[in-house]
DNA sequence: TTGAATTATTGTAAAAAATACAATAATATT
DNA sequence: AATATTATTGTATTTTTTACAATAATTCAA
């Protein structure tokens, strides 16, 4: 970082640190889940909070907000965005540091996640019983939640958080979870696919007890955004 | 601020300044325009830019936002709504300076703008026709832009861009200009008056060399979400 | 006074999208 | 072969969107 004569009088501004705290979404089939670590490092020693930590002066936000969340959870390489940045003078108890929440969605399954550095756990939480969060996690999770709702009606992220291959009605699911309402079977159906956002994989559901359903995959060749195609999702 | 005997392993951490930048809409009929300052210190000494400043370690964020705004400019009194955070390392001179952007709408008959503090000229900018800007502050009014696009599309916030009493030509004149699209004039009055945000006032234009036109102001009682409801703006 | 210029205002038919609604199909299990 | 379970599909109605042009109200100039 280069520092370019900075006069003396303005040390006193430059004695802020800013941290990152990620909201990583998650899916089962049943309901959204979000990562949560247990934390081994005051303040809010033993609790559990979103993966989070203070950034080094030398690495870039975006960069910062992948790197915190691999060096506690060990999750690699996740596509991150930013949420909001939070800066009541008051939240952390060592001072002032504002956070920077950013947000990712992923497969659960595809990934493992291990606790590392001074996270002692790492584990998936339900979204409806979550514990009580440090600092202004809570909030952060709620802005989160309205984030990914928004987000969903006007961008196809629902994939994002689902595995390569997956029925409709995991999908219905996955929507029904994140708007918190339901579909009419038939009416979702018919809207999903002439979005063309997905495609018939060709193969089927196996080992189910039942009718095996179809399985799609998502069509990475369609244009992604459906702003200002009149899109959307108020089913 | 309470600090809560923080670690001295930790003080490394604790050497960012943050800022603000305000990007700052307004309207003059024709075209959108912002507010910019001639910076009167360094760096960037004799450069228009955004209004923005160094943020003092006892100030919310979120207030600091409308309190530099004030003291740069005169603007009293404005809602400011948070974009994101910029944080590229090398994006300040002086050192590792975060930026949070903010913006607001604002009827700029109703406001006078004046110079303030360091700030030796303030003025409005035809947002097609900005300088080159200091710091990353081109890139922030390009996210403003773009975020001010999303919201428009899903929520009523034209009426704060136009005085009390407007016509629907310049109602829709403002769409335009921040859509940067044309569109139907029946179409577009059928669809913004069917969402009830606005009223007849029962006033008529005067002064002009025309047929005048109704005066309409905003209903404040209506619902301001759309969301949900399967309302939006693609015309 | 009249006609010209200028902007404001309005309706309708066709197409597309959203909605409400229930019967049939495919598989595993007994 | 019957049962249980989930998957899949169609249609009629309503609502919304879209495309499109004639008439109205005012000022100004002749």
């Amino acid at each position: 970082m280069t520092e370019f004569q900075r006069p003396n009088s303005l040390d006193h501004y430059f004695k802020a640190a800013v941290s990152v705290d990620n909201v990583v979404f998650g899916f089962d089939n049943e309901e959204l889940k979000i990562l949560l670590i247990y934390r081994g490092a005051e303040p809010y020693k033993n609790y559990w909070a979103l993966p989070g930590d203070l950034i080094n002066l030398d690495s870039d936000l975006d960069n910062s907000a992948v790197n915190v969340l691999k060096s506690l959870t060990g999750l690699n390489d996740i596509y991150m965005e930013q949420i909001r940045t939070f800066g009541r003078v008051d939240r952390h108890p060592f001072g002032r540091v504002y956070t920077v929440a950013y947000y990712a969605l992923i497969k659960s399954e595809d990934y493992k996640v291990s606790a590392q550095s001074w996270a002692e756990e790492a584990d998936w939480f339900p979204i409806s019983k979550l514990p009580e969060l440090p600092f202004d996690h809570n909030e952060i999770v709620e802005f989160a939640k309205q984030q990914l709702k928004m987000r969903i009606r006007v961008h196809p992220v629902g994939f994002e958080l689902l595995p390569k291959y997956f029925t409709l009605s995991e999908l219905q699911k996955l929507y029904e979870a994140i708007l918190e309402t339901e579909f009419d079977v038939r009416n979702f159906r018919k809207k999903i696919l002439s979005t063309g956002f997905i495609l018939e994989s060709g193969f089927k559901q196996t080992g189910v007890t039942h009718r095996p359903a179809k399985l799609y995959k998502y069509n990475a060749k369609r244009d992604h955004s459906m702003i200002g195609s009149g899109m959307n999702f108020d089913l």
